[in-house]
DNA sequence: ATATTATTTGCAACATTATTGCAATTAATT
DNA sequence: AATTAATTGCAATAATGTTGCAAATAATAT
């Protein structure tokens, strides 16, 4: 498994403490963290703007990847597959749970193909289901 | 083709200046909208507070649905199919093109079943697709 | 190891977006 | 037309996100 200094130099990163911790609270975290889960994580140990960035920078080095809501939410997720700088891989389905609000990726749950209807060319596809999880089931 | 009255009536609204003025923009959009467009288009004829409250109260209603996206943004679209209060039938793909930023829905791709692992129980499904739309090829 | 250079961080200020209470207005009901 | 109920606008407040710049820290070269 690899550390977070790692995953840092492998991206091209300066490796400091902000980093290392947020890398740490995504690598320990089941689901998706918002901006605010890791203000509250880390006690205000950094400043919200260095939050901002280094989430920011994260998700530009392919570390972590955006996960879609229909609030004014932004959620963000490890990139567990072979993300690279740019080009991610996510292609599994996010499941929002309903009753604990937690946000999981389905690793193993493959987004399905869909036919566009003609002159429209396709990027990227995402998919959520909200529902019950099998914690609060 | 139902009025905007009719709608409103149906859903047990009062027909305001305000909700009829909105419901048209959606009714004449091809896509979907945000709150900045209809402040745009209304001219701040309404307090940015109505539009707020109006936008939520459509939603509830099932007149609109909430689309997901990645940014932290909220964005609205008709829905067109039979949808009640509380459950919405919006089961189509929506289109963001990442040229000219449009959201457009797809009424008639139907958003894919997917199998999720033991104990998840689904509610709702949302599928986004970014790409190139058929004006912009 | 230390000096130099490059990068990152924190602070302050600002911008944008969203929410709440309450009085005034407008719509629906009698 | 009068009464009641619902909606709106205003003001204040909260939450969220961005930018410039000096200080601090990390990476690199000596």
């Amino acid at each position: 498994m690899r550390s977070q200094p790692d995953i840092l130099k492998q991206s091209g990163l300066s490796v400091t403490e902000s980093r290392k911790k947020i890398l740490d609270l995504f690598l320990d975290a089941e689901g998706a963290l918002a901006h605010a889960d890791i203000e509250k994580s880390t006690l205000s140990a950094f400043d919200r703007v260095t939050v901002y960035r280094t989430l920011n920078t994260f998700v530009e080095k392919g570390i972590i990847h955006l996960i879609p809501t229909t609030d004014n939410s932004v959620l963000y997720a490890l990139c567990r597959h072979n993300c690279e700088q740019g080009r991610h891989h996510d292609d599994h389905v996010h499941f929002i749970c309903s009753n604990c609000d937690k946000t999981i990726c389905l690793d193993d749950v493959t987004v399905p193909q869909v036919k566009l209807p003609k002159n429209f060319k396709k990027e990227q596809s995402a998919m959520v289901v909200t529902g019950i999880c099998e914690d609060c089931k």
